[in-house]
DNA sequence: TGTCCACTGGAAGGGAGGGCTT
DNA sequence: AAGCCCTCCCTTCCAGTGGACA
């Protein structure tokens, strides 16, 4: 056999037993634990589909990694096995993809045509005239058109309800078509921000998945790791450990998967043949910072900066800013780069952003007299990122950099 | 009790960049 | 080529505000 580079590292110790992917939180698994009852229940909603008839609107609530998308995905694969499975078209959306109501109309319209030069563009068209083709394709047929929109929370916070109100009325512009929609959300009170019309006709139907406590995850990493690896590999107290640290990240199935896949990954560079609490907690720490990491490598640059004035402004003891500090740090940056500065009130945006992003904890707080104002701190480890903002172009020249101290008084 | 600071965050709108239609 | 349209990223303008201090 030739020589491979690889060589060391193929075969005698692969940790894994088969494809790795059935750790990702992609992967839907023949069973779903703890999910039989809601698998059932959305089942029986969706059941006058296979008959013809268009089922009920059903509204999905659950934080991040409680079930929602893979019992979903669950139930697409089910009916694709039904035999009425002709009539039924079911399709997925991801609102946080895709998050303009153009973009929702042209990403539905486009599923039912094949036909690559007859797609809708991506651009271009006036949204009525996407309403129109899309209609005009999904009438082509007489079936039950199924619509999941994923994080459709996101849509709405972002365009408003409007385009909610198109697709649900959707069946007054359809003879032989049938829609339905099955809408997802993170936020429990997401339906505040819904016109009444729109709340009720919406939520014919409502489901809750509540968070996964210990136990319940405990039993999903069981089942998922006896399909992933040999036995001993994964033992059972490496699995109570990963399952208690998810639980306290309120019961996210998904970390649990991400703690067990990276765990195995560690254990297995390391040639390992089995999993132990040290690589667990490895892992959490590495996917910590891989994902502060990505966040920071992935933000524009004007949000680059802002950042990297905090963490200046951070080393020189001055780790609570306000809005104007960040501001004028900001400017200061700007100038040493010669990049044309943004307004106050758009750098007061990146800022909300940065903290929704987890980069920065940002909250309004009053200082009296002193004014009203966003009490800023940075939330990452502060070397790690620099040396990560370093890396950008723009950012590059600012190696090194001390501020200027500043003339406020302590 | 009222004042007043340093913003906050909504609203409106502009204009660049994509690309369709005629 | 001219005329539209949608989205993104920003700017301009501004009424509103929590609470320390006088």
């Amino acid at each position: 056999m030739e020589e491979s580079i690889f060589q060391p590292y193929l075969g005698n110790r692969a940790i894994f037993k088969m494809d790795r992917e059935i750790l990702r939180p992609s992967y839907i698994p023949e069973r779903l634990p703890h999910r039989e009852a809601h698998i059932g229940q959305l089942a029986q909603v969706l059941v006058p589909a296979l008959k013809g008839e268009r089922p009920s609107n059903v509204l999905i609530f659950g934080k991040t990694g409680t079930g929602k998308t893979a019992v979903v995905k669950y139930i697409e694969n089910e009916i694709k096995k039904a035999d009425a499975a002709r009539l039924v078209h079911y399709l997925y959306l991801n609102c946080e993809i895709v998050d303009t109501p153009y973009g929702v109309l042209q990403g539905i319209g486009n599923k039912f045509i094949e036909n690559f030069n007859q797609r809708i563009p991506f651009t271009g068209l006036s949204t009525d005239r996407v309403y129109s083709l899309l209609v005009e394709k999904l009438d082509e047929e007489r079936r039950i058109v199924v619509i999941v929109l994923d994080e459709i929370d996101k849509i709405v916070l972002k365009s408003g309800d409007d385009i909610l109100y198109q697709l649900l009325k959707i069946n007054d512009d359809l003879s032989r078509a049938r829609v339905s929609l099955i809408g997802i959300s993170n936020d429990l009170k997401f339906t505040e921000y819904l016109d009444p019309r729109v709340r009720s006709r919406l939520s014919d139907e409502k489901m809750v998945f509540p968070p996964y406590n210990a136990e319940e995850l405990f039993d999903i990493l069981l089942e998922r790791s006896k399909l992933a690896f040999d036995n001993g590999t994964a033992p059972d107290a490496v699995l109570s450990l990963i399952a208690a640290l998810a639980a306290q990240e309120h019961g996210d199935a998904r970390r649990a998967l991400d703690l067990l896949r990276v765990s195995a990954e560690l254990a297995e560079r390391q040639g390992d043949d089995h999993i132990g609490e040290e690589h667990v907690m490895r892992a959490k720490n590495k996917i910590e910072l891989d994902t502060v990491i990505e966040a920071v490598k992935s933000l524009p640059t004007q949000s680059k900066l802002i950042l990297l004035g905090i963490l200046l402004n951070e080393e020189l003891g001055n780790s609570k800013l306000t809005t104007g500090e960040v501001y004028t740090t900001y400017r200061e940056l700007c100038r040493k780069t010669g990049v044309a500065p943004l307004t106050q009130r758009r750098v007061t945006d990146l800022i909300s952003e940065l903290d929704m992003l987890g980069l920065v904890h940002a909250r309004v707080k009053s200082f009296g007299r002193a004014g009203r104002t966003k009490e800023i701190q940075a939330s990452v480890p502060l070397l790690d990122v620099k040396k990560i903002l370093e890396k950008d172009e723009v950012l590059a020249e600012l190696r090194g950099y001390r501020l200027r101290v500043q003339t406020t008084l302590m």
